[in-house]
DNA sequence: TAACAATAGTTGCATATGCAACTATTAAAT
DNA sequence: ATTTAATAGTTGCATATGCAACTATTGTTA
């Protein structure tokens, strides 16, 4: 018997159309961010928002969260830091390690980037079943899990 | 009659899984072809694929094909021009225009990719019904359309 | 035809990113 | 206790990216 051809069709693939629409909604994140007069990039925004959650943590910690290398966050945070939206602080009990803060104007800066990020949701989801979302999230996690259960069989 | 809140809940909304979701993909992605040897990033790939598809494109073109600036794209162009993955010619009938055409050993660095994005797609949809991947698709092509559609009305 | 406008592409400057090599500090091993 | 290993963070080098200002060329207008 002959096996069947397992030829993955491009075009039928989650994988550009995902790419692409993450390329688009970034696009017009920034735009929004850039209206709306806040100085910040998604990426800060996104440490903002770990921080926000929880205050303290450090740097590596931080890194393994955002999914940065520890070398892409350092220099994030160099960059927040010289706008006052974070301070670095040592650990006096292990000087290996910075405890990251945020700061009373980083967290004003990030309540002001809730109603750009609703508005950037609201205009994602139009038109689009809340089941529909909810069925979509699952299965973005699934490819998550994909990913990061894999154990390479070489 | 009190107006009900339309705040929206950032763990529920497809925009945040879905930048994830392509940071984790990229990440393996660019780890696959590393693995095969490949000298070609995910975004060179992709500029080779639209030139394999229709070739001769100008950078304008490719740019906005590709949803680039065309800076970006002609940076993106002389690496892969170093390289020998693509070449430009000057139009002489509008010498403001370069044709962009895919070498030979463009050609076959874009073959060489496809079973390696095959695997990441293999990797990706398991487990995830073909129907689900069409239902997604449909999604995001409304997400798309959501934000390309838009008029801005102010 | 001469001045002006539009277009294609390039370059400077800024951001973000990963890998590998490095420093400093702490933990483990002999 | 001294050497060695592990850990946290930084830096050099390379890629990719967008915006704004620039050059060169072509099209339009007065």
């Amino acid at each position: 018997m002959q096996q069947k051809d397992v030829v993955v069709d491009l075009e039928n693939s989650v994988g550009p159309w995902i790419g692409k629409t993450t390329k688009i909604v970034d696009y017009y994140l920034h735009e929004a961010l850039q209206q709306h007069g806040l100085d910040l990039t998604k990426e800060q925004m996104i440490v903002l928002k770990k921080l926000h959650q929880k205050d303290g943590l450090n740097q590596n910690e931080l890194a393994s969260l955002t999914w940065r290398d520890k070398s892409s966050l350092a220099r994030l945070l160099t960059k927040m830091e010289r706008k006052e939206y974070i301070h670095r602080e040592q650990l006096p009990s292990d000087k290996r390690i910075n405890q990251v803060f945020i700061t009373a104007t980083g967290r004003k800066v990030f309540e002001s980037t809730r109603p750009v990020i609703q508005g950037i949701i609201s205009t994602m989801e139009k038109g689009i079943k809340k089941a529909d979302i909810q069925h979509m999230i699952a299965i973005l996690k699934q490819i998550q899990y994909n990913f990061t259960a894999e154990t390479p069989s070489i």
